[in-house]
DNA sequence: TCAAATCCTATCCAATAGGTAGGAACTGAG
DNA sequence: CTCAGTTCCTACCTATTGGATAGGATTTGA
């Protein structure tokens, strides 16, 4: 499960992805969001500085995403707020330790398993964009349906 | 990331299912598997009271698996031991709860990808019995292999 | 009877999640 | 210039959880 903080996140990335480029308050997203409104300040402001969303002060400011919604990913953000994708700290790509306890690696059958749900896993959040589940998901519900992925169909952005 | 706890119990039972029928002591199985004795005394009653291992006590006494490794998924596992697989309360099915501040769960993009990750994770989980895992895990193997393309690199080699 | 095993209850400690408080700094409208 | 509305920053709080240990009661076969 993602941390509350994680989720509060995307749904207020998605929330500036809905509103063009109009810079949004964090009062108006947490009221419209439902979400505590000094919190999210302190969670936007993580995002800022992770260069996910842009901000301006004063008169009419706000924020609004740094790059178009269609090049921004869950991945992206899940990795940024909640840590790694993988069940396991072994299985990881991009969060990658070794498991203390584990005499061979190479051959330890716990993380065969869990490397390949991390990548089923990342195959559909780094390729999901914030445009994508804006417009109905049409990319993750080609993998929803558990066909075996086409290569020559369905490209996203 | 699955709890220490998580991990150690699936490391327990793969090593259970690797023994066969014979009881194994908790003593023996943390020095095998480097975990702590006492610790892995309590994830083993849990285990026993889950009715996923049988023990016996006194002189050669231990735990074994209550069930054949090939009827015992991964699945069932990780959800008595971290709880639901799904990244968001919304998108579980065993252990589903509505997220309070989403206004229209049925129109909610957020719990869309997070269906379809849940959707896969489960995929491979509920079907990886730990006979699977212990024989090279031909089951996963098969997920894995589907695995897309990069979507960094050049596209359709 | 004794040693080895499971079983049970009670702690303990550090880290984290989730959130609040209070105010400094900026900025356009008036 | 002033003011209201905004981001920004630091600090703090509290409950829960993860990870583990302590100490012993209970069972059981050699
Ligand atoms: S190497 Fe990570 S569980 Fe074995
Ligand atoms: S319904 Fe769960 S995030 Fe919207």
């Amino acid at each position: 499960m993602l941390s509350q903080r994680g989720r509060y996140a995307l749904k207020a990335l998605l929330h500036l992805g809905r509103s063009g480029g109009e810079p949004r308050g964090v009062t108006a997203i947490a009221a419209s969001e439902q979400i505590p409104r000094k919190y999210l300040e302190a969670i936007m402001s993580e995002l800022r500085r992770a260069e996910l969303v842009e901000s301006t002060r004063g008169w009419s400011g706000g924020y609004r995403l740094a790059k178009p919604a269609d090049l921004i990913t869950f991945g992206e953000i899940i990795r940024l707020t909640d840590g790694p994708l993988a069940l396991l700290p072994c299985a990881s790509r991009n969060f990658y330790k070794r498991c203390e306890d584990c005499v061979d690696e190479a051959a330890c059958a716990l993380r065969r398993v869990m490397a390949s749900v991390r990548n089923q896993v990342a195959e559909i959040l780094d390729r999901t964009t914030l445009a994508d589940a804006i417009a109905g998901s049409p990319a993750s519900r080609a993998l929803l349906d558990a066909e075996p992925v086409d290569p020559g169909s369905a490209d996203t952005a």
